[in-house]
Order: structure tokens, then sequence, then C-alpha cells
DNA sequence: CCTTAACTTCACAAGTTTGTGAAAGTAACG
DNA sequence: CGTTACTTTCACAAACTTGTGAAGTTAAGG
């Protein structure tokens, strides 16, 4: 083996489990609040893996994990990490980096990334827009039903716009608040 | 029976089923918008049932419709109507009124409670809110993962009062262009 | 108060999703 | 250029979901 044991880098001294230990970082603490707030996504429609992963980092200090650390945080198999990251950074949710001098990836919560990609469900409402679009040219915009899709429609448009808006104002009120980043 | 037939109410010269006979209303074309429209909130995490009946109350002229008028527009059972409906209902996107003298209930989008209970997912903001700061109690604010979860908290703090803010500008936006409703 | 229309609940079969172990692929390092 | 650490893909079993028919419940109308 070319390095130590791998994977001994939060370890430290967390052989015994005493409840009270409390070191640096007290992995109970950590698996707790990584539990609950991935089952609160979960609850809002995220998938479970993709929540967990998503969790587990948001809760790490540095901001990233490798696939070896979330598999033992999570006790999930290798292939589970690697589709929840695949998941994930297909909604722009984590950033892959590799790790220079070595064969480990890192996957990186951009705390402004995530927010970007909460908000702009875009993609999502450009396609109900398009739908709704034809609705209204289908059923005719002079009958009920066609008025009712249109105020629909003029809705979502108003939203989109809107978010947009309330994302510039966000940037600056973090700035102020939390300086770079 | 005490009642012509149930359920005649739309059928009307609905017999025949040629591409261009464009009636009234075209049944083929509300049911080719009620399908695509639903497919897309499908695409965006609801489910199949709760999307379709949505769908098609949404593109009905009344805004209204019978449980048996939403199982010949589906093609679906009493029972399947029954869940969707009450999952719906339960999310405040209809609601369900009581034909008076007769035993049929008769389910409704008010256009306006629907955008309120898009918006308001506040109950799961909320939620998000509380894990979060669990989090930052129990991972200490002082530390970097703290910070991190702080600093997500404060973005959902932000985000559900600007919500509450676009729902006020849009309710006089929709009064300028569509009047009263 | 009995009958019956309308809705709801329930148990289950069919279908879908999820996470795994094993095998295959990729790239750092000697 | 072979070895080995790491990641991804794949086929599948287990778990969960979904929609149905049938039985059960509620209340309108006689």
């Amino acid at each position: 083996m070319a390095e130590p044991t791998g994977a001994e880098r939060d370890a430290g001294p967390e052989s015994g489990l005493e409840p009270e230990s409390g070191p640096a970082r007290d992995a109970e603490a950590v698996s707790k609040f990584v539990e609950s707030f991935a089952a609160q996504l979960v609850e809002a429609g995220m998938q479970r893996m993709p929540a967990r992963v998503f969790a587990a980092l948001l809760s790490s200090d540095s901001g990233t994990m490798t696939s070896v650390e979330l598999g033992e945080q999570l006790r999930i198999s290798p292939a589970a990490v690697s589709g929840a990251v695949r998941h994930l950074a297909q909604q722009h949710m984590v950033a892959r980096e590799r790790e220079p001098g070595s064969r480990r990836e890192r996957y990186r919560v951009h705390s402004n990334q995530w927010y970007e990609a909460l908000t702009s469900r875009e993609a999502v409402i450009k396609r109900w827009e398009y739908a709704l679009r034809e609705g209204v040219d289908s059923l005719g915009g002079d009958t009920p039903a066609g008025r009712r899709l249109a105020e629909t429609l003029a809705f979502f448009e108003f939203v989109d716009d809107e978010i947009a808006r309330m994302m510039d104002r966000w940037r600056v009120h973090r700035e102020e608040r939390f300086g770079g980043g």
C-alpha cells in the first residue's frame, strides 16, 4: 500500500464511542443532523441517497468529502455514492474535484452554487409555461378554460422574473452579512 | 333512476371521434393538454394521479368536476379519483364542495388558492429551517460547518420573507391584469 | 327506516425504484 | 507498461408504490 491505511483522516481518537467524548468534532452530532436534514429534503421530494450525501457534505468542515468518507459516514456502498453524486452533479448541487497527486475525487458543495440550483427550477418552470401556452392555443384564449390557463401562465412568467430579482438581492444581502465566500 | 344517465354534461355530440369535429369543446384537445401538462408536473416531482386530476380541473370550463367526470376523462377508477383528490385537498390545491340536493361532490380549483399552495412550500421551508437551526446549535456556530449551516439558514429566512412580498405584488399585478376572479 | 347513489377504505397484484455485490473501466505511480 | 487504488456500470433481489376490484360507509330520497 502506498498510503497508511486510507480513511483515517476523521477517525482520530474515535475508537470507543462514549456519548460525551466530544473531541474536535462529535461524530454522533454530525450524523444526527445529517440524517434529520436529509429526511426533510426527502419529504420535500428529493431522492434519499442524494439527500443524504448532500446533507453530509453540507455539514463537513471543509465542505468536501471523498467517496470513502461518504461511504463510511452514511454506511452505503461505493456504488450508491457514485449514483448519488452523479445525480447531484447533474443538478449542479455539487462539484467534483480531482485531488491532485491521487486517484481520489473530492465532492464539494459550493454554498452559492446550491442556492442557485434550488431556486432555478428554471428549466422546470419553462416547460410548464410551454405546456400552458399550448393549452391556451388549443382550447382558445376566449373560453373560460383558456382564460384560466392564460392566467396561470401569467403567474409563472411573473414568478420567473421575480425570482431572478430576488436572487440578485440575496447576493447583495449575503455579501453584506457574510462577506466573500 | 332519478337523473337522466349522469355524466352526459360534457359528452354532448361527442359520440364518433373524428379528428376535426371541434364542437363546443374538443375533447381530444383537452385530453392532450391534460396529459401533457400533467406529465410536466410529474417530472417536477408531483405524483401521477394528483397531477392528472389537477390538470383536468384546471382545463375544465367551470373549474369544477365531479368524481364521475374525472373518472371518465382520465379513465381511472373511483378509488383512484378519491385518493388523488384527498392528496390535493391536503395540499390545499383543490376544494371540495357538496352539490346541494345531490350526493355528488364537486372538486374545484380556485385559481388563487393554488398559486398560494405552490409558493407556500412554507411548511416545508420552516422544517428545513428548524433542522438547520438544530444543526448550527449542535455543531457550534463557530465551526466552519456551523457557519455554513448558519448561512444556509439565513438564505431560507431571506427567501421566506421575499416570497411573501412577491405574492403581495402578484395579487396587485393580477388584479390589474385580470380583474376580480 | 329502508333503499340506493356516491364516496372511501382495504387487500392485493403489477409495476417501479433502490441499493447492492461483482465485474469492468480509468488513471496514478513505480 | 504493469500494478493497484479508486470509480463507475450492470444485473438483480428487496422494498416500496400505484391503481384496482370489492366490500364498507355515509347520507339523500322515498
